[in-house]
DNA sequence: GCAATGTGGTAAAGGTGCTTGACGATCCAC
DNA sequence: GTGGATCGTCAAGCACCTTTACCACATTGC
């Protein structure tokens, strides 16, 4: 009888992200995208081509703006990313990514897609996209 | 088109894992489990009837002994956890539950329980059970 | 046109939940 | 018995997040 299965969904939701978590740093490493971490690379993945506001980053990480400055703090200087002024309200800046956090930011996208590719492969394509499905499901509002 | 799906499998996984966490949360204090904090009941579920060493206890939760140390401290203030010796070996002692620390218990797993029938409910048993059933495999050693 | 209220960015402090490193005490195999 | 693993512990630190508090600028309502 396998344990895992009597263990709270949460604690299995948790260590199921820790795993494709960790693989994807791992990746991320090979890959020699050293010094970018797990909530830098998510950062990355959420700045759009023209740039975007740190409040508008902050919500689609559904984290405060507080948190997000943070994170951007670092990716700036690290020079993957920098603050312009916002020519339609004085008050904004837009976050946008230098030429090196473009380039990490293709390494990431790829560094996730092969674990994703990976996972897919390991559970079955069936299996892993009625995943997805489920978890999206899960967020859906009550 | 809900932009969920795009998303990289680890932030979902972990968007879910935060939400199923909080209903926990809320459910807990709902029953006046208050100060009692998610890492300090999952420590209490994974103690067994007649005391379980601090080491087991961390390689369950698949953390270090040292973070386990830091909960199990807590929860030894919060008088719902006492160490004892072992007498089978000096070095060891032994984690055992006080007669609130099983309270505790009995609570947090009804509130665990209440959560995850609302789940079961809202997703359909079905894809409850394949959901449960595929994070079982993805944390299936490679 | 201006006060009230809202929003964008920032600063500071703190908290949770983990890590790594080091260490004494005890156990065990040889 | 001696050397190496194991148990618990102390200490420091880090990743990532929060709350509280501000100021500058925008927008709304009158």
């Amino acid at each position: 009888m396998d344990p895992t299965m009597d263990q709270p969904l949460s604690r299995m939701l948790l260590e199921s992200y820790r795993s494709v978590e960790e693989e994807t740093v791992a990746a991320l490493a090979d890959r020699g995208e050293l010094g970018l971490s797990p909530s830098q690379a998510a950062a990355l993945l959420l700045v759009d081509r023209s740039g975007t506001r740190l409040t508008e980053l902050a919500a689609r990480a559904q984290i405060t703006k507080q948190a997000m400055m943070q994170v951007v703090d670092d990716l700036e200087t690290a020079g993957s990313v920098r603050r312009v002024p916002d020519p339609t309200d004085a008050r904004a800046k837009v976050v946008r990514l230098t030429a090196r956090g473009l380039r990490q930011r293709a390494e990431a996208r790829k560094a996730i897609s092969a674990v994703e590719a990976r996972t897919r492969r390991r559970l079955g394509a069936r299996r892993y996209d009625t995943l997805r499905e489920t978890l999206v499901a899960l967020l859906q509002p009550d």
